[in-house]
DNA sequence: GCCAACGTTGGC
DNA sequence: GCCAACGTTGGC
């Protein structure tokens, strides 16, 4: 069976890591550290493979929605992170043999010409079933259906290559 | 800045 | 193993 290519949605306080900071890293790459919650990392770990789309969102912004596209370039790996006693993300259980928390490296490829919020995205009947319109939802890593991805796509007028 | 929703922790 | 207390997320 051919491998089927998955979408994600990864949220991010722009306060804390942007649109912009992405574009700026080297390569357009980071590592995306410092999740702490376990069905976030399940994904990373488990399910991001390399190739699968990112609709990058900004949260906790006025107004939060979809600024760019990003595609992971690396699978999941342990987070230095939680290693790190100097960093707020440092977790004192988790042991370099044995970690506990996971993060992918994503690359940006695109920004959206046309922002897509929050309000956009429930305003449509398509996306009624994303997680992130869900109540109560918080994940800060989402899965995204192909459909899905299709249609915030369209939304935001992306140009950039095929993912 | 508020607070609802939810996950985690830890006493029992 | 229950569940109250606590911490965090994130829209508003």
């Amino acid at each position: 069976m051919p491998k089927q290519r998955q979408y994600w949605l990864m949220k991010s306080e722009p306060d804390a890591f942007s649109w912009a900071n992405l574009l700026e890293s080297p390569a357009k790459t980071t590592f995306w550290d410092g999740v702490r919650n376990y069905q976030a990392r399940n994904m990373m770990r488990d399910l991001m493979k390399k190739g699968d789309g990112v609709l990058f969102y900004h949260s906790r912004t006025k107004p939060p929605g979809v600024v760019g596209v990003a595609q992971v370039v690396k699978e999941g790996a342990p987070d230095p992170t939680q290693f790190d006693a100097k960093d707020k993300h440092f977790d004192i259980k988790a042991k370099p043999e044995e970690p506990r928390w996971y993060g992918v490296e994503i690359k940006a490829v695109a920004g959206l010409p046309r922002y897509v919020s929050l309000t956009d995205i429930k305003d449509n009947p398509e996306l009624d079933e994303m997680p992130l319109v869900q109540r109560g939802q918080r994940l800060s890593v989402q899965p995204v259906s192909a459909a899905q991805w299709k249609v915030v796509l369209a939304m935001g007028g992306y140009k950039g290559r095929k993912i």
